[in-house]
Formats: C-alpha cells, structure tokens, sequence
DNA sequence: GATAGATGTTGGCTTTGCCAACATTGCTGG
DNA sequence: CCAGCAATGTTGGCAAAGCCAACATCTATC
C-alpha cells in the first residue's frame, strides 16, 4: 500500500522546518499549515506531532533556525575600514536586509506567538543577535560617538530603532526611497548614528 | 423561540466591535473568534457576516476604531512648557504609552493582518498619527534639534524608533527599568531626541 | 398595509489542530 | 542472530472556526 521503504522518513523533522522556512519566504506565519506541510513532504497529516507536541512548539522550532540564519547574517558583517561607526551602520543596514529578504520570518521571530514557547537555546541565540548590535555599539562609542550614553542603553535604544525600521518597512509604511540613493535604509537606520 | 424584540440586535455591528475591542484587552488578535464573540453578544454564528465579508474585513473594521483612539491619544498630550523639543518626548511618552496599555490592539494596528484590507478612511487616520510626530519634529527642529535634517527623512526615522521601543516592550525583550526613573521609557524613546 | 430589503437563524461544508488506536521499522540486549 | 521494544508513521475521528445557502423575521417605504 506504500512504496518500500518510505514509512519512516528518515529525518522528518528537518524536512518539516525546512519546508516550513521555504513557506515563509511567501506566506504569513499563521497562514501556515502543519498538515498541509506534512501532506506536500508527502507524509499523513498527524506525523509532525510525533515531532512536535503542538503547532507553536513547531514555529519554535522554526524561530530557533531563524535566529540562527539572524545571527550568522549580523555575524557575517565586516568591519568597516572608515571605522566603528561605519561598521555600525553596516550591521544595521544587514539587520534590516535580512528582515525584508525573510519578511515572514522575521515578523515571525519577533512575534508574540514565535516567541511564547522559545527554548533557553533560541532565546541565547537571540541575544547574541542583540549582543552583535551592542558590541559594535560599544567600539563606536570608545570611538568617540555618544561616549556619554549608558553602554546597556544605548544599545537598546539602537536595537529598538533598527527594529522599528524593518517592521515598518515590511508593512510599507515607509515612504519609498524616492531620488535617495541606495543608502537610503541605512541612512534611516543610521539616524541615531550620525557622522 | 426567542425573545421578543430581539430577533434583530438594533447595532449589532457596533456590538461586535465593542467587543472586540475588549477582548483585544487580553486576547491576541488571531485568537479572536467571530463565532464566538457573536455567541457571547447574544447572537448567532453567522450574523456577523451580515455586517462584514469577511473576518479580515472585521479586522480592519476594528483597526479602524482603533487608530481613531490612538489618534485621539496622541493629540491629546499638551505642549511642555519647557518647549517643542520636551513636547516631542512627550508625545513619544504617550505613543509608547498607548500600545503599552493596548497591546493586542496597537500589534493588529500595525501587522500585515490589520492592514491588508485597510480602507482609505482607515489609512488616513494612520497618516494622522504619523502627522502628530512629524508636526512635533517640526517644531523641534525650528527650535534648533537637528535643524539641519529634512524634516519628512527624520519623521520616519523618529516613528521606526518610537515603534520600535514600543515593540520591544511589548514583547518583553528591552530590560526592564531598574533603578530608572520612571521617564525610562520617554528617555529610550527619546534616545534620538538629546536635550 | 403590502412588500422589498435588511438583518438574523439554522444547517452544513471545509480546513485545521490534535488525539487515540493501530502499523511498521530500526535498534539493542540476550 | 533475532525477539521485542521504542520510535516513528498511518488512519479515523472530534471539535472549533470561517463561510455559504436557504429560510425567517422585522422595518421602512410607497
């Protein structure tokens, strides 16, 4: 009644996350579907709760990958050879490249539904994003940039302005970079960053 | 079999969007049930769809009460006496402060749900809330912060940070205020706004 | 006051998350 | 080596939810 061989997958729920974070390129979150998934890995639609209990252990699952592709896109950002400045405005403009190149997952990721059942291990990731933000805040400002601010806060400060900006882009509700030139994302992310 | 007088609700439309509204209080915006909330109303299951087409339609109809009290949130915060740039922080105060006390509200106010089918009317009132912080930077600017900015650019820039903090927050991820006074949330959301 | 349109009701279809009972397979200890 | 057990998949089914169709009731208008 099956194909020889097929009854178990092999690693399933890789498969699945995989699937998942191919979905996400195009489709909202919500508009996901554990079974619809299961059904196109070619799989009956109650094998992925062997694998996850319930559907938010499953889009925590797929937040852990995300914030691992996160961390490795702010990791992967060089420094830049005007200074620490410069560098921090680069990471900002990868911050919010990622965020419009996963627009779903990002959203995902920041999410109060992504975030409810987040593992020890997903929640470290994601500080290690944020700890990428606050470092290279930190040489900027033994750089001389707002040396007087609160290392801790500023950082935050930082985080929550570049967020700001990839969530708003994402909805459109920013104004299209008209007659800017393509600096123009980094610039609005640098805004606390000046020169 | 009924009641009587009450085979029709009388505003049945803007029952359901009362209701909504304080389920929104404590309910995440893709736990609400139509079908539920027209039971508790009093009504049946598919009434509402008398009123709106579609649950996305219900959405924007909510969306739409609700950029009208932000509005009216943000106008409501009077000049500071000591001038346009602590009127600025002010109205960053009562932005962060109005998704702070609505929470599930202010995220559907701003996701790709709530604004899919977003009237015209409903962009306008948006547009309104934006225009409070752009009319407030203004006349910071002319009282000399940052002067020097274009005036739309720095706008946007404002909103993604005063979004961003409020978002964070929401989801827990900024630190909490200790040992901060309790201007810790208008200093973050001013962090781009030195006085 | 008849009648059309607006508003509600009931029943039902489909999708989806999730559970229970059963099937198959790979691994592991005797 | 192979018996049996844990892991992994399958099928059938339940309940909740969006939405539709067919019918009921009310209300406003000519």
């Amino acid at each position: 009644m099956m194909k020889e061989g097929t009854y178990h997958h092999g690693d399933l729920r890789e498969a699945l996350l995989q699937q998942a974070l191919k979905d996400l390129e195009t489709t909202p979150a919500h508009e996901l579907s554990v079974r619809d998934i299961a059904q196109r890995i070619g799989v009956s639609k109650a094998a992925p709760y062997r694998h996850f209990p319930t559907r938010l252990d499953f889009l925590a699952a797929i937040c852990q990958k995300g914030f691992g592709s996160f961390l490795v896109a702010l990791k992967s950002v060089p420094a830049h050879p005007k200074g620490p400045a410069k560098t921090l405005r680069s990471i900002a403009a990868a911050y919010i490249d990622f965020a419009w190149r996963n627009p779903w997952l990002y959203r995902l990721l920041f999410s109060a539904e992504g975030l409810q059942l987040a593992s020890e291990s997903t929640k470290t990731t994601g500080k290690e994003c944020f700890r990428v933000l606050e470092e290279a805040a930190k040489e900027a400002q033994m750089a001389g940039w707002r040396s007087n601010d609160d290392p801790a806060w500023l950082a935050s400060a930082l985080w929550a302005h570049v967020h700001g900006v990839a969530m708003l882009r994402l909805e459109g509700l920013l104004a299209s970079p008209q007659g800017r030139g393509d600096t123009y994302w980094e610039d609005l992310a640098g805004a606390m960053v000046e020169i």
